[in-house]
This record gives structure tokens, sequence and C-alpha cells, in this order.
DNA sequence: CGCCGGAACTGAAACGTGTCAACCGTGCCC
DNA sequence: GGGCACGGTTGACACGTTTCAGTTCCGGCG
């Protein structure tokens, strides 16, 4: 129970606690038979090494950190795990912390990775705003790369997926299948991703369709369901053939809302979501979805961190912009009869 | 950007390091104008206390950590919600790791968590059996509380959820509503939580109803999608008129299935799952499901722990079970026609 | 006036490593 | 046989804290 120091290793062994630690980090620099010696004796007590202590004498760390906005969103699970991957090639450990969406909680966070002098932090933070506290990582020589916040800041480097791209990708599919009436379900608009969305949207779409926006306070499956609401009550002329959600959420409870109300999907209304979540595909009416490179993300995060972590002075801040990808299910397919003016 | 030490502000301040010491420590033990001035140097400087030198020197670090064994599950998430609530209120930090279900590399965080003497550890083991590297974490002193993983060790404490009653709820929903047949979709039977439920179902039953065991081997929307055809396939008088399935995502693609293919639920047949996802409300049908109290299991598990790091020598040893609960939704209702015999 | 006590501060030791210059011995070459 | 190179090992120092026994200073009391 009483923690095993390298000096007790050395005594047990007979050498000298250099000669440990040279059997720990530079094996080969160590004769055969001590080096056995000492290894047995590290086992038979179950020596440890301390951590703390390495870090004190190296002055860095070996982990780096990923702070998620909301782990319970899927989304940063995925870019978790590409991180954890690219990590892992790299020979280095990821811990994941959670601010969800706690102003507060990040601070406190980001606090604390600044004192553990964290190799580096891959964080989407809570406010899009200039935070000082990441500036003061920097200035403490640890590299930041903002995930998903397409930050124009020079001072690091970012990782997002163009959402103006993806929204114009929904309007080109929906342009495509010669929609007359087309809706736009999201909000609210003060979230970048929602609003470049629907920028996306709208912009491919100019001078086609007629467009309505149906404003929602949040992006859930209750939202969704409101949303669904409003849209069925319309009068049959007014209302959209197709409808473009922020959200696959917004999109499942637009499609549930429809459903028990007889109107069919993509029958009477098209449906496309976005992020294409896991349970997209297993809807009721599969859900056509624009799809991001999350994983991809993650691990792209990581390598220009590790860069920026290697050679701090070669390295150029970059912002790396994914692009979306249309999956077409059958909640958008083309309907076979000739039902659609 | 060179980083500043307790030395420098020390110098700056014109006092000695004790008291820069003293007045991040203990405040009230130095005179209110020389903290004032600390303090101004501190800000000016920007100065940052070096997390690894104070762990050094207290032997032990201030944070927890939980090692995840599926953070792409929300499940986890949940869990990992309540034991941050539960450690924020103790003032304790928690660090999440994510072993994805691979031996390898929850070995990797052990035996970084060991190196880095963490406060103590809550972990859902990839594998059920004795791990070694577990002992060795209770060995060095760093206590390990069990979650999800009903451990009968009594070197340990550990919170789950009582699987058996779980499956006991189900039969009795189900016998209450009087189906003839009725079917379990789940497996494979080697995960305990799948046997367990399976196993309440069944003595829940005996004595009533049919039961048919519909074995999958694994349990994603996919497994339940093609349960789902395996079970419409049957002639109508051996057809189940309710099914259990060990799981949301089963019943998810089983409802799917069921309703491509006409079979109306619940009219023709009821279906109950388990965990009570996001989702499971939100289905085309919304879904019955027995609900695990996530939050509470990951508050439970850090109060076990907290407790065993603060008394290490009154603590005794507990495994904390709770008891899951029926939520009772729309695919499982009573039918009011007097269709069912 | 001398002494005492307490408040405020100092200085050094210790925590467990990694590093690196110095040292030792052995075998080889000339 | 003497010097040299080199593999193997040692010992001391430094990393940045916290802690604690001392030291200093000062006001108050006998």
């Amino acid at each position: 129970m009483a923690t095993v120091s390298i000096k007790e290793v050395a005594r047990r062994a007979g050498v000298s606690i250099g000669t440990v630690s040279n059997v720990l980090n530079h094996p080969d620099a160590v004769a055969v038979a001590t080096r056995r010696r000492v290894l047995d004796v590290i086992a038979e007590l179950g020596y440890v090494r301390n951590d703390s202590a390495r870090q004190l004498r190296a002055g860095r760390s070996r982990t780096v950190a990923m702070v998620a906005l909301d782990l319970g969103n899927p989304f940063f699970t995925d870019v978790m795990r590409g991180a954890e991957i690219a990590a892992e090639t790299a020979g280095v450990n990821v811990m994941i912390f959670n601010s969800g969406e706690d102003v507060t909680r990040e601070r406190r966070h980001l606090d604390i990775l600044n004192e553990q002098r964290v190799l580096g932090v891959l964080i989407t933070p809570v406010n899009e705003t200039h935070d000082a506290r990441l500036d003061q990582l920097v200035e403490h020589g640890i590299p930041v790369v903002l995930v998903d916040r397409g930050s124009g800041s020079h001072h690091r480097c970012s990782v997002a997926v163009d959402d103006v791209l993806g929204g114009q990708l929904a309007a080109d599919h929906l342009r495509e299948l010669g929609h007359p009436r087309v809706a736009f379900v999201g909000g609210p608009l003060s979230i970048r991703q929602v609003s470049d969305r629907y920028a996306g949207f709208t912009a491919a779409l100019a001078g086609g369709p007629q467009i309505r926006l149906v404003a929602t306070t949040n992006l859930t499956v209750a939202a969704g369901r409101a949303a669904g609401q409003e849209i069925a009550d319309l009068p049959a002329a007014e209302r959209p053939t197709a409808v473009f959600c922020a959200n696959d959420l917004l999109a499942l409870g637009l499609l549930q809302e429809m459903t028990s109300r007889g109107v069919r999907v993509p029958h009477d209304v098209a449906i496309v979501g976005y992020d294409d979540i896991e349970f997209a595909a297993a809807a009721a009416v599969p859900l056509s979805s624009i799809r991001q490179p999350r994983e991809q993300l993650g691990r792209a995060a990581t390598q220009l961190l590790l860069e920026e972590v290697n050679e701090p002075d070669k390295h150029q801040h970059r912002h790396v912009v994914f692009r979306p990808e249309l999956v077409v299910r059958q909640s958008s397919e083309p309907v076979p009869t000739k039902r659609r003016k």
C-alpha cells in the first residue's frame, strides 16, 4: 500500500537510481543482466512510475485533452473517436472533458488543463466569441484547435464542416426532384450552424421554388413535431412538397407528426434531415440526410494539434473545412407516379 | 511563453517562495498588504500553478477518472452526467476515458491512471471477469467502483441496475394485458444483461403464456429488423402477440419491419423495449420501454467512490442495486377493440 | 527596561523523476 | 606494457511545489 519509489527499486536491485531510470527509458543503455534484475524487482514490488514527477521533470505532459460541448450528442462522440484514433497512432493519450454547454464548467476545465501543462487542447467552446482563457492557454505554449467553430482567428487552427455547402446540397437535391414549394425547418437562427445551413439552402434555390421558413426554438424531436403540425395545417395549395430540416431530430419529429396525420412521406412531403445520425436510417421511413465526416473531423483536429506540438516554429495555423455529403434515402426518393406536377 | 514559476513571482513581489505559496493556499496567514501585492504580480505575470509539482508534493491527485465502456452509447453518457454532478458538488474533477470495448485500450488507460495516482476510478470493464489491473489499482490505494458490472467481489464497491427485475416488469405488464403468446428478442445470451433480462422475463411468466426465444447476434437496429422478419413470417396462429426486446435498438428495428409489412403495432403485436433511449418516445409508434436510472447510477457510484477516498478505514464495500422502471407508451397500449382473445 | 508572545515571513528540505558529466573497468591496438 | 576507446554505471542536480521549524519584528505587560 505504501507506494514504492524508484529509490526502493534501486536499493533492492543493488544499483543506482539512474540505472533504474535508464532501464525504463533507455533500455539499450544498460547491460542485459542488470536490466533483467531491475525488471524483476520492479515486477516483484509492483512499482509504478509516478507521472507527476516525470511531468515535473519533463515540464510537459504526454496527453492531449478534448473538451466536448456535449458528450450526449453523438456528433461529439464520433469526433472523439476520430481524435482517439489519431492520437493512438501518434502514441499520445486523450482525456475527455465535457463542458455540457456550461461556461463555468468549461472554464474550470480549461484552468485545470492549464495547470496540468497538457500537450494541447481540442475544444468546441460554449461561446463562439473570443474566450480569454483560450488565449491564455496559447500564451503558455499550449496549442488549441477549435472544432466545429470556424473562428477566423489566425491565432489557432480549426476544423469545421461547411454548413453553407450542406444547405446547398439539400437544395440542389430538392430542386432536381422538381419540388414547387419547399420549407426550411430550424432554429434558433442565432446558432451559426443553423443560419449557415439556411443561407446555403436559400442561396442555392434563388429564383426557384417558393421557400417558407418554419422557425423553431430548438433542435429537438418535439420542436419537429410542432413544426409538422404547423405545416400539416396549411391549406394544400400552400403546403410545401419538401422540407429541409436543420437537424435529424427535427426531421424525425416532423416525420412522425406527418405520418400520424396521414400525410405520406415522401409521397405528399419529402423530408431531408441533417447530421445522418444513427437513427436516420432506422426511422419508420428511412431519412435522407446530410452527413458530416465526424470521425475525420476529430482525426484532422488531432493531427493539426500534434503538428503544432511537434514543430511549434514551422507551424502555420490552418483552417480545415470539410465537405458534407448528401445521403439519399426513402424520405426524399422520387415518387414513381406522376402525381407531382 | 517561458512558463513562469512561483520563484519568479516571489522575486518580483519581493517576498519568499513560501509566502507566495501561502497566499495561494492559506491566504489568512499572510498580511493583507503582501497578499495584495503578490496577487497583483501573479495577475501581471499570468502565473499558473504547476499541477505536477503540487501532486508530486501531495502524493495524490485531485481528480477521479471514469473509464466508460462505450461513450457512443447514451447509457454511459448519462451515467457520466450523473458522475459529473456528484463530483462537482464534492469539489472534485472528473476526467473521462473511453475504452470503446477494447481491452488493450482499457489496459492502457488503467496504467496511465495508476501512474497519475488518480483519486479513484469509476469503470465498466470490458471483461466481466477479474482483471488483475483493477486489483493493482486497489493495491496502490486507488479505490475502484464498478459500474453496471455486478461483480460480487468484496474488494470493491459496485453499482448496477437489476436486470432480472427489468425482465420481470416487462413480463408482468404483458401478462396483465393478457397476451397468449409472447417472444423475447435479444442476444447473445453471453452478455449478462441480456441473459438476466431473459431470465427475469421467463421466470415471471412461468405457467403463463407460451414463450418463444428469438436469438440475435447483437443488439442493433438491423438485428431487430431481421428478428421482425422472422416473426412476421410465422403463421398467424403461432405468431406472438407481444414481443419483449432486450434493447430499444432491437425494438426500433422490429417496429420498423413490422410496420413496413403491414403488421400493426400494438394492434397485432405489442412491443416493449429496454433502456428508454431518447428515440424510444420519438419512434413512429412511441415505444414502451424499461427505464434505468442512469444518472442516478453515476451519482451513486461517485458518492461511493468519494466515501472510500475520504475514509479509507471506516469504509465498507457495498453493492448498490437500482430498480428499473416500466414506461408504458403506445406500442404496448391495450387495444380498445375486443379483437384480442 | 527586559521579557514574552504572537503575527508575519523566511529558508531549507522533501516529493520522485530524468539527465548528464564523470568515473570505472575491460579489452584492444600499437 | 601503456594508452585509448567504449560500454556500463554512478551521483548529483534540477524541476516547482508545500510544509514546517525558525527567525524577525513589534507591541504589551510586569
